[in-house]
DNA sequence: CGTAGTGTTGAGTCAAGTCAATGGTTGTGG
DNA sequence: CCACAACCATTGACTTGACTCAACACTACG
């Protein structure tokens, strides 16, 4: 099921959307050394608390960061898809504050944090694009806080079920906003701040209203602006587009 | 009330904390041209929606970073402390996402968006200490998805006030582990995502288990362990130390 | 000394959680 | 190919943490 092309072909991809880069910045990252490895569902990229080493990026398949109260409550900060690197928000620290783990079967390219510390010190460009993809990474934390903090379990899911939309359709990964949603409803309630029971009624109750239909896992949208409003999604937090700043 | 000292003396210190500058680095923070400004309370520094212009950094004062719903529910996403810049986050998007607005009356170095970048990117050091500062910032974000995901109010109201008295200390604003909480309860019930009567009543909860004492707006805490321990709180997360990686 | 903004308290309601049982799917090994 | 096991989804009955509404008290400042 790998491409015949570059495993680091996503990740140029997924930089390029939000910054530009030159034909031989994108050369250099091909050129990076990694290593390939196939990780299985539950398989950590880093634990809270380990001094990160190398970064991940994800070449198929789905990951989530994440942490836990002392009490074993888990939250999911945040879901990943293919061509994100994993360990931005990581490697610069000394150590890891949150752990990151995969949500399905997928492949991931491992590089050596200090080499691709070196690309972004040598090429300005590369670590524009890395600072861009960090700050909308923030951003969506942001988002996050709001979504837990404030909406009710009817809005928030709607939300995610936006984001994970939004995102899979700026990949490609969508057919006619619908999409394979790769997640239980266990891991769902964890990425709401809610629990399994109360996130399977939630999904029944979108459904009885027919702003989504499901089959198991697949989830589409019938009406997308319905949802979007229902959801309060408005997509600007995901700085879709190029960050080039309107100089004025 | 101004200190005889240079209003960016504080961002340079702050800036320190997590990533070495050399006397050049910090001598060219202090050359940047900037204005001294006022703000009241409630003043904003930038607005969801408007494209970032220029950086405040926070000279004397509180702010906070918020988003809200289309209904208006109001949350609170990070406070901010003198020495902080406020647009790390969006000085290198084209449209903020979020608004940052005064948490009291205070002060404000503003400095032009291209001055900074221009610093960041002629200067290593002082763009690789900017980095830092924007990770650790998202390493709150993501404390505080977690705390109001999946902490009840007690644990969660205990753990914001660990918190800012953690970042308090760390520059030096506490008295013997309390501090002046420059918060109404309805701005506190913003930043945990709960009601200001709950947070009323929390409030005289911790004070009754005698985790915390309060005098007006001053808040103690009798025994740093205990309430640590309530809250549940790590300070892991806040990155206190110097960011420099574990070579090996 | 009056007024506006906060803080405090009580009573009643509701969204979401808990506990517990039942049903469905998928994958695996006999 | 079937049977079992493990995991996941679904549902009902009940509980609870947090919200709502509403009144009242305090404090600071003009």
């Amino acid at each position: 099921m790998t491409s015949t092309n570059h495993p680091l072909d996503l990740l140029v991809r997924n930089l390029e959307l939000r910054a530009r880069l030159s034909q031989e910045d994108r050369d250099a990252i091909l050129a990076l050394p990694y290593t390939l490895r196939t990780l299985d569902h539950l398989t950590y990229t880093i634990r809270e608390g380990d001094p990160p080493r190398e970064c991940a990026v994800l070449v198929s398949g789905f990951a989530y960061r994440q942490k836990t109260t002392q009490d074993g409550a888990r939250q999911i900060i945040a879901l990943h898809l293919p061509g994100d690197a994993l360990d931005f928000q990581n490697m610069y620290l000394k150590v890891s504050d949150h752990s990151v783990q995969m949500l399905t079967r997928g492949e991931v390219a491992i590089i050596a944090r200090e080499e691709l510390q070196e690309l972004a010190q040598a090429r300005p460009a590369i670590g524009h694009a890395i600072l861009i993809k960090t700050l909308v990474e923030a951003s969506i934390f942001r988002e996050w806080v709001l979504n837990v903090g404030r909406r009710k379990a009817r809005e928030r899911m709607a939300h995610v079920l936006c984001e994970l939309g939004s995102r899979m359709d700026a990949l490609g990964l969508t057919q006619e906003h619908g999409y394979e949603l790769p997640m239980t409803q266990e891991e769902l309630a964890d990425a709401l701040g809610l629990t399994p029971v109360h996130v399977n009624r939630t999904l029944k109750l979108l459904e009885a209203e027919g702003l989504i239909m499901r089959t198991r896992r697949s989830i589409r949208f019938p009406d997308w602006e319905r949802i979007r409003e229902a959801a309060d999604f408005n997509e600007r937090y995901l700085h879709l587009d190029l960050q080039v700043p309107s100089s004025s």
